[in-house]
DNA sequence: ACGGCCTATCTTGTATACAAGATGTCGAGG
DNA sequence: CCTCGACATCTTGTATACAAGATAGGCCGT
């Protein structure tokens, strides 16, 4: 794959293809930007790994200006960490912050699920259906990668759905750092985490705002669950068995 | 007040003095950031009003490389607006999206209140009785500036009283965008604000979850309430007459 | 052989230069 | 009088150059 970032306007042989008419062309910090994002969410880059300006720069076939700016971005998306002097790496995460990360979700999901369905709307939940569907049906066959696509335009719908932005944003930022820390073991529950998606539809449809935050929380208390228990499996109890029973308990919205 | 940057190294007559011995020296960039947001939040740079780089390099005699960056950090913290080729702007928010933001922080301040019960630390809690006198005691006084100084910080130790970093850098984030939008109002109820500060605390203090939570949302409910009021009754009811119960309602706990 | 310094090299921080998009103005033509 | 368009100007986008901090490897002394 090539890694050259052109905004699609080479000098042609008969200029007959100026900016593409009608649609401003993106600055080259807003491609790198996209370029670099891709390729640590998809795990190309890995945590910890050291994201050097020069290298970037040639690779993308751009000057460092537009990488500096596109790794502070980033940076201040939390999906990369940068120390004065030493340069930017792919952030990683301690279990203690990976704990924090998803109490926030957990939270803001249910917030988000409760004004979705106090607000529920035709148009979004058709939306919602289809995309809940396609992801039911791709949940066996593997591709871990569109899986990973289709549970972000899930996320992203409910979010349109919940109508307020500002919540859309904090949580697609979250779900990525969330997801960079699951990466490594993503293709874990698919079909219990579409059966989950499918649930809190339900509830928001018939407008049962109790439940479906209920279930928003859970859903993503449950995916942190997955992955602390089998880290924890695999380094042998770094942390208290039970920590993810308490991380559980710790974000659950008191119940009448 | 002169605006220049230095970074604390002038080339003395007598080399006496290298970098602050201990102390690195901060790259020019998170200076810049730091001029930057205060001159936004004291209200010095008003909504709406251009930040052009070349004057902003020439005020602080740096080059345009750390004011294009400081700019876009401050972009991502929703403090400015930036469009692709026209430049930066103070960022300045609709109606709606105040709403909105004041939805999410009431969420999210009930939950740090809530894990501030849970988690009461009497060392924390020694630190919020003294700025909580501190406040009110002065906010008879007057003097704005530091009754904002004062207000960020009963909210940082809240969120530290916490032991949610995530959920602290969000809610300080959304904080100053808020007192962004509440800027030209701000001393209004500096009394009530700070007889609601003490509710809270007293509510951490005994250790009751669910009453922390349910003050700690009132309490950004209730300002951004008094904000919408007044506007509204400025501007001649812009939105529905009663868009501040609307908001109350929309993200309130619900109650056992 | 070991520890500490010193230099060679790599990388980031800052400045400057130039290219190209956006805006405002003025005049010609209707 | 108004509109359209070419030009002048302002401002941002991108590249390159140089300065300075960080790192690693080797050399010297003991």
């Amino acid at each position: 794959m090539s890694e050259a970032i052109t905004s699609g306007r080479e000098k042609g042989v008969l200029e007959a293809e100026g900016p593409p008419v009608g649609e401003l062309h993106a600055p080259l910090r807003d491609l790198v930007v996209d370029r670099l994002r891709a390729n640590i969410l998809s795990g190309r880059y890995k945590s910890g790994e050291r994201l050097v300006e020069d290298r970037l720069a040639e690779d993308f076939k751009v000057s460092r200006n537009p990488v500096r700016e596109a790794i502070r971005a980033l940076a201040a998306e939390g999906l990369v960490a940068v120390t004065p002097r030493r340069g930017a790496t792919v952030a990683g995460f301690s279990t203690a912050e990976t704990r924090e990360m998803i109490e926030v979700r957990a939270t803001l999901e249910a917030m988000n699920a409760r004004l979705a369905a106090r607000r529920r709307d035709p148009g979004m939940i058709a939306t919602l259906m289809n995309c809940l569907n396609e992801g039911q049906q791709r949940a066996g066959e593997g591709d871990p990668a569109e899986l990973v696509r289709l549970n972000a335009h899930f996320h992203d719908l409910l979010a349109a759905a919940g109508h307020n932005r500002i919540l859309g944003d904090l949580m697609r930022k979250l779900r990525e750092r969330t997801n960079l820390v699951f990466a490594p073991r993503s293709a874990n529950g698919a079909a219990q985490t579409w059966e989950e998606h499918r649930a809190i539809l339900e509830a928001v449809i018939v407008g049962d705002e109790e439940l479906a935050a209920l279930l928003a929380s859970r859903h993503v208390l449950q995916a942190g669950e997955r992955h602390l228990e089998a880290t924890e499996a695999a380094a042998g109890g770094e942390a208290g068995p039970m920590a993810s029973a308490v991380m559980l308990e710790a974000a659950e919205t008191p119940s009448p």
